[in-house]
DNA sequence: ATCAAATATGTAATATATTGCAGATTTATG
DNA sequence: CATAAATCTGCAATATATTACATATTTGAT
């Protein structure tokens, strides 16, 4: 699974909306929207702001496959 | 570790260097060396194909502490 | 069916990532 | 020391991410 329908299902399991991680990490509604959406290239710094309001950080993982 | 450091570390372990891992992976030796001294803030997509050419992925993690 | 909340889209402006080029510095090796 | 390879820096141009604003659509509840 990708990592932005990660970001999706993480912030459906908190019960909290676009609107409200939009404030809380300061990152645009409109961002958010696109990230969840796959439209969007987001910057390491925009990604990390909202998965650490998420309670998650990015990691890099050596490939098995 | 941050995975800017992790990248120049695994790229030292397999023995190449940051011009080969530019061309390698298409992403200009400017913007390597920027990241790699955590002087960038580069978006998914070129984090991804460095990563990918050094072997790994970009994964999210549930922050344990 | 109605209403409100949540999610999504389009345009245009601004901020910033990415690049090429030239040159500088460091590191390693003879 | 001399030389080459590797790493780094500054500047200016271009590409693209991010934003605000308005508006549209969807979703869920009554």
């Amino acid at each position: 699974m990708d990592i932005f329908s990660v970001i999706k299902e993480r912030r459906d399991l908190l019960g909290v909306t676009q609107q409200e991680l939009s404030e809380i990490s300061g990152i645009s509604l409109k961002t958010i929207i696109q990230i969840e959406n796959k439209k969007a290239n987001p910057s390491f710094n925009t990604l990390s702001k909202i998965v650490d309001v998420l309670g998650m950080e990015i990691t890099l993982r050596i490939k098995t496959k």
